[in-house]
DNA sequence: TTTATTTACGAATACGTTTTAGTAAAACAC
DNA sequence: GTGTTTTACTAAAACGTATTCGTAAATAAA
């Protein structure tokens, strides 16, 4: 079944021709205020819908952003969606979500796909496993794209991020004065700016307070649960830190497991910081101390940049802002 | 900038027409597996890519679903999104969010402007608000749709939901059984079929078991967080319950706060359970026993229906599944 | 060999919109 | 009054693909 009503019924109707209707609906300077009025009036009568297809075709435009992210199950980015979301609905725009589920093939696909003309934009947080960034070259070239949280270095775009090493340091150093002379730290992004960024915070307050390091006290993230929770249990054991500072959210639950398994007590025996959005961080047995970032704003800022991006706004570079994280201290690093 | 490479492109410089490429790349009987491959083999060489829009209106095809929920923040629908975005993908369709924020009128909007065809199918869960059906009514007679965990009575299309009274049943037997006398229910979604049956459960299990009933047990939910805080509040100075079951995961977390400021232990004085996805049930203090619905299940099955309706393959109404949710006991239900 | 069928392609049209170019009629300037 | 501009519209051409219909050649059936 065709559409029912398009233009050529509006037009037919009234006696006018198609390209009026087309004209009148898109509230062109060259339609009469009374002309505009009886096809809008019709058009709701009829409940005339545009057919998104043929206008995609003929105007080059979408008015869709696709999003670009690793993974939903997470607060960051179910945050920062909300984000993206509200811009783009108020300025009527779509939006498609793609998971890559962290992984950089599913990644290339996506942005391959995309370069068919099917979004006006796109916002990518990228995949912790990407390395090679060849893909994105060529979206750049062809799409505007905002990078958000998870960003790369060498790729000409807006990148929207949280001030990841600073609040890094500031972590360090809140464990540092609560106390702690050994600290670790797991480390999760180590190929994205984002996992650089944040363990150069941490590196830089260890050397700036004199204080033990070394890369036993580093553990790498791995995409095996089971194997991070080993990784954890012989970190502790092995090294006996008493401090530990989580790169994602992901990595701290399991540090709460292996004190349960090892009888350690938190914050006594260990203290914990970590990055999380986690709504339940203050219900945690303790408490868990976060490194909260900004994820909604990050979300509506990347979005608000992609729309100036479409709207040919200019700007300038140092418009472009650092969104600050916030320390929240609780019990995982309460002083006893 | 038009698009670079299209049919003509290949046609030109294989010297064929325009339909035998077309026919070609959409892997026709009616072209020779000869022309085809130089067709296919030149196209990834000069890196043709459909233009979507073009290809929709004329097939009246989209390979794109909706997804209209209420929320994204909130594990459940998360879980349930990466159930549906696993089938989408293996199908290579493309998946839109909209989220309605448990707001009725962006609901209508949303569903209205995917009357013209954006879209092949659409799921839903619906929003809390929403008591007109008026825009579902429409929506059902002209694209296939599928409704997921907030379900509505009085239209006809396909419904993938949990056992929300059994397990709301079960729940409610499991406080009686480890002590409870006066059980109150957190109730939500009282517009929805999900918050109907969900409440019947405990209803049913109360009379089945001769324990104190009555409307004074139960809270509804507010939009505003204060305002349940205060009403939770009320509920347990007021009515001194030992139990809580609670039908919407965002109203178990205020309990816990609550008991902390009445300096109430959990589960000595108040035990409580609640439906609920959060990865972090087994952190909180104490363990929260939730009733756990499969929410990537959900998002599966529901997908997979709307797939089925798309390819027009036939199926019985009792192939429909009701998925099971499962109950887990921990410490906040837990004997003494 | 003759006839029927299959194979492999091309020409042309349609999908519904937006946009360009053209033009009567009306309004204005002098 | 003539000449110029403005207003409000139309006709027609695109956008890039999918599909219908027609057909010449190749193959199979008789």
């Amino acid at each position: 079944m065709r559409q029912n009503v398009t233009v050529k019924t509006l037009a037919k109707e009234l006696n006018i021709s198609i390209g009026t209707v087309s004209k009148a609906l898109n509230d062109s300077y060259e339609i009469s205020i009374d002309t505009k009025q009886k096809v809008l009036e019709l058009a709701k009568k009829l409940k005339y819908e545009r057919n998104p297809a043929a206008s995609n075709l003929r105007s080059q435009k979408t008015k869709t952003i696709a999003v670009i992210i690793p993974q939903i199950a997470n607060n960051f980015f179910s945050l920062a969606i909300n984000g993206i979301e509200e811009i783009a609905r108020k300025r009527g725009y779509h939006v498609l979500i793609y998971l890559t589920h962290e992984n950089s093939e599913i990644e290339i696909a996506f942005t391959d796909s995309l370069l068919s003309g099917r979004v006006d934009g796109i916002l990518i947080s990228v995949s912790s496993s990407t390395e090679n960034l060849d893909h994105f070259r060529e979206l750049v070239n062809k799409i505007p794209v905002v990078f958000f949280d998870r960003t790369i270095e060498d790729i000409d775009a807006i990148k929207i991020t949280a001030d990841d090493y600073e609040s890094t340091y500031d972590a360090t150093v809140h464990l540092i004065n609560n106390g702690c002379k050994r600290i670790a730290y797991l480390y999760a992004l180590s190929c994205l700016n984002t996992g650089k960024r944040r363990i150069a915070g941490y590196r830089d307050a260890l050397k700036d307070y004199d204080m033990e390091s070394g890369e036993n006290l580093i553990v790498n993230h791995h995409n095996d649960d089971d194997q991070n929770y080993e990784n954890i249990k012989n970190l502790i054991i092995s090294q006996k830190p008493d401090g530990i500072i989580s790169s994602i959210e992901e990595l701290a639950l399991p540090c709460y497991y292996v004190c349960n398994e090892l009888g350690l007590n938190i914050p006594n025996d260990l203290k914990i910081i970590s990055f999380s959005n986690l709504s339940t961080a203050p219900l945690l047995n303790p408490s868990l101390s976060t490194i909260t970032q900004p994820a909604f704003e990050i979300g509506r800022e990347a979005a608000g940049f992609l729309f100036k991006i479409l709207d040919q706004k200019p700007f300038d570079a140092d418009e472009i802002p650092k969104l600050k994280s916030i320390l929240i201290k609780r019990d995982s690093t309460g002083p006893l």
